[in-house]
DNA sequence: CTGGGGACGGGGCCC
DNA sequence: TGGGCCCCGTCCCCA
């Protein structure tokens, strides 16, 4: 093989000072060094692009596969982690690909081997070809067209199967092609492939610990690796995943069609048949990954052993489930959706789903305790047989869902929504009911125009401030005053019941749905169920744990078109865009500053906090205390009450959040009220601070003092008002 | 040396 | 599940 590349330097002794470099040229040095490039590929050592291939992962360097491929070379600059279109080229085709590269030869019984190394997959020399056209290797093209064209026709010979449907068809380890690919997950790729000999059983014992890289890299013990896989798709740990949110420009492999998908899983597939069986010699962890085995998960209460031929140990997950459970699915490889709605198309995930935590089985941990140790009905659970073929279909999963006793049950202590709220009345067809007023409506949009009717209607009762916290949600806050019978979110029958009525039986937040509310229920957790595989480092979002992988992987998707600098969130880089166009949407409220980011002027903000209460009194009382009134600097204007407000608040928090002095923050937020002068501005005002007075976990007396303080200044027409912010 | 601002990484949390 | 926002902490630069 000769790399473009390579091709031009080695052809430069044509040009000019040939007989130079002709008596310097170190005989085999190009293969020597190809050599090594592919010896340090099998280990993973300098690997700096992770290229994932359907289900399975390839590492490989960015330089090799630039000096190879166009197309490679046109990603590899961008990314670390690439996706190619499984349509165009299958795992096992990319391995053999990937071995050309790297060593210049396609495998003699390539098609052999690789018609057995992925049942399903079954790649040909026209597979290989049509890769090597979409990968923009011409060699490998010319190779393919003249092995074709040797053979007339291409007739794979499909493998013996080679026990366990594993990579034996690779057979010996023919000439450093055997252990060239360092897959990093190596399972069945397509669902539609046959499914592996019924005779294979799971590897045992050495066999299983070393038919994968991904068992090497990812399970902590010999575990078989059909244990890491959904059913069916044999699916990897990582396979599919998507770190890196976002492909660089051309680089994004073609989309499916809209309703094009991956054949369906074959219901005949064994339960817990063929493990992922690439039969290759352990390789050398790079560090990352030596790491990766070293450190044993903690218990991934959320981990489903779809596919495991056998029980797991509770509460100590394989690494690779972790994994699988993290990991992303593009949308151009729509396919791995399934797997995600097997898994939750599993009962005890649907369970969970629903609010009914699986931590709820008998003798898992009561409330606060952390989840369970794993779910009741998870996929290696017998019912579930590992091949998902039970997996419903969105309306046969919302049919068994209904099922207000899931196996798990529920947490005690924990409300469970879908109890509560799932059942309403019968109200014919009208479904959506307004649980204030008892209307019901046809469609969820009229439901919430009557809603927004009531909102108005709150709006003119109370004021605006007040409706737009109860329309807000004014989530959490719970009862201003602390009386516990108060909660303006939760009164029975309230708006802010109808609005958010899932509350969290822990810390009285309110929430609009069920699975926010558990979603914000884990944070109570003493146990968080989404560790990093990586560092250990436990999270309570599964979302919050992807992004902190990607911050190992380096992987930062999103580039500033101006600078080029990249980040690891869309959110960092329109911040960072504001460096560029000069906006500065944050305003200081007391001087005027404006900042580019928001933490900035909160940040700013502290400084204006600084020597406490009294200082910060004393700047409010500098301040003038009249709306529209310049500040000291007369750079910027007051905006009352935001500014007040905004200062006090911050200043309280500041105090609060120190656990310095919480009686001088109600203090604080107390006298802010006397720059209240407006009725009407003392009316938006008061609530706020008084519900901010008690979210600052301060007294209900001091909050009821803010009122009280603030009262008379507000004493406007309208008493009712008054009293509605009244403590009770 | 110190304080303040600019910029950024990471985690928590809600939608 | 991802996006968005908030917060904390840190680093660097500059006056």
């Amino acid at each position: 093989m000769t790399f473009p590349e390579a091709d031009i330097f080695l052809k430069s002794g044509d040009c000019a000072g040939q007989t130079m470099l002709d008596t310097m040229e170190a005989p085999g040095h190009s293969r020597q060094l190809l050599l090594q490039l592919n010896n340090q590929r099998t280990k993973g050592f300098l690997c700096d692009v992770i290229i994932v291939v359907q289900n399975a992962l390839f590492r490989a360097h960015k330089n090799v596969l630039a000096a190879s491929s166009a197309y490679l070379k046109s990603l590899v600059v961008h990314d670390n982690l690439l996706n190619l279109d499984h349509d165009m080229v299958s795992p096992a085709v990319f391995r053999l690909v990937l071995d050309f590269i790297y060593t210049g030869r396609l495998a003699d019984g390539a098609e052999a081997a690789a018609a057995s190394v992925a049942p399903g997959a079954e790649p040909s020399l026209g597979a290989v070809l049509a890769a090597a056209s979409y990968l923009q290797i011409p060699d490998l093209v010319a190779l393919c067209k003249k092995r074709l064209k040797r053979h007339g026709k291409y007739c794979h010979l499909r493998g013996g199967g080679g026990g366990g449907g594993g990579y034996a068809p690779y057979g010996r380890p023919g000439r450093g092609l055997r252990a060239a690919t360092p897959v990093i997950q190596a399972c069945y790729s397509s669902p539609a492939g046959p499914p592996p000999p019924p005779a294979a059983e799971p590897p045992s014992g050495p066999e299983a610990a070393v038919n994968t890289h991904c068992a090497e890299l990812y399970a902590s013990g010999p575990g078989p690796a059909a244990a890491l896989c959904a059913p069916e798709r044999r699916c990897s740990p990582l396979c599919g995943l998507d770190l890196s949110k976002k492909s660089p420009p051309g680089s994004a492999p073609p989309e499916r069609p809209p309703g094009e998908r991956e054949l369906p899983p074959r219901p005949d597939s064994p339960p817990s048949a063929g493990p992922a069986a690439y039969k290759e010699p352990p390789l050398a962890l790079p560090p990352l990954f030596q790491k990766l085995e070293e450190a044993v998960p903690p218990p991934d209460p959320f981990r489903g052993g779809g596919g495991s031929p056998g029980p797991e140990p509770p509460g100590r997950p394989d690494g690779p489930s972790l994994l699988y459970r993290w990991m992303k699915h593009e949308p151009g490889l729509g396919s791995y959706g399934d797997e995600l709605g097997r898994e939750r198309g599993s009962p005890g995930e649907r369970c969970e789903e629903r609010g009914g935590d699986p931590a709820a089985s008998p003798g898992g941990p009561p409330l606060g305790l952390g989840p369970p140790p794993r779910y009741p009905g998870s996929l290696d659970g017998p019912g579930a047989g590992g091949d998902g073929d039970d997996y419903k279909s969105s309306s046969e999963e919302t049919g068994s869902s209904e099922d207000p006793s899931p196996p798990g049950g529920h947490l005690e202590g924990y409300p469970c929504p879908h109890l509560a709220y799932g059942e309403p009345e019968s109200f014919g067809d009208n479904l959506y009911v307004c649980i204030p007023c008892g209307k019901g409506f046809p469609s969820s949009e009229q439901l919430n125009a009557h809603v927004e009717a009531h909102v108005e209607e709150e709006e003119a009762l109370y004021g605006r401030a007040e409706a737009a916290e109860v329309a807000a949600g004014a989530a959490g806050l719970g009862p201003p005053f602390g009386g516990g019978g108060d909660k303006v979110a939760g009164a029975p029958g309230s708006l802010g019941e109808l609005l958010r009525p899932y509350r969290c039986a822990s810390c009285d937040k309110s929430y609009k749905d069920p699975a926010t509310l558990r979603q914000h229920e884990k944070t109570h957790w003493l146990t968080r169920p989404y560790p990093c595989t990586i560092c250990g480092k436990k999270f309570t979002q599964r979302g919050t744990m992807t992004r902190h992988m990607r911050s190992h992987l380096g992987l930062k998707p999103f580039a500033c078109d101006a600078c080029g600098m990249r980040f690891t969130r869309q959110y960092r880089l329109t911040e960072h865009m504001r460096i560029h166009s000069g906006e500065k949407p944050y305003e200081c409220q007391v001087c005027g500053g404006k900042f580019a980011q928001q933490r900035n002027l909160i940040s700013h903000m502290k400084m204006h906090a600084v020597g406490g209460a009294a200082g910060a009194a004393s700047a409010l009382a500098g301040l003038g205390g009249l709306p529209g009134v310049p500040g000291p600097d007369g750079k910027g204007k007051l905006d009352f009450p935001e500014g007040v407000f905004a200062v006090a608040r911050l200043t309280a928090e500041q105090l609060s959040l120190k656990q310095q002095d919480k009686a001088a923050a109600a203090e604080l937020l107390a006298q802010t009220t006397h720059f209240l002068h407006d009725p009407k501005v003392a009316l938006e005002s008061l609530y706020p601070l008084a519900k901010f007075t008690a979210e600052l976990g301060l007294s209900p007396d001091k909050a009821a003092e803010v009122l009280s303080q603030g009262a008379h200044l507000a004493a406007g027409p309208d008493g009712r008002t008054i009293d509605r912010f009244s403590p009770t």
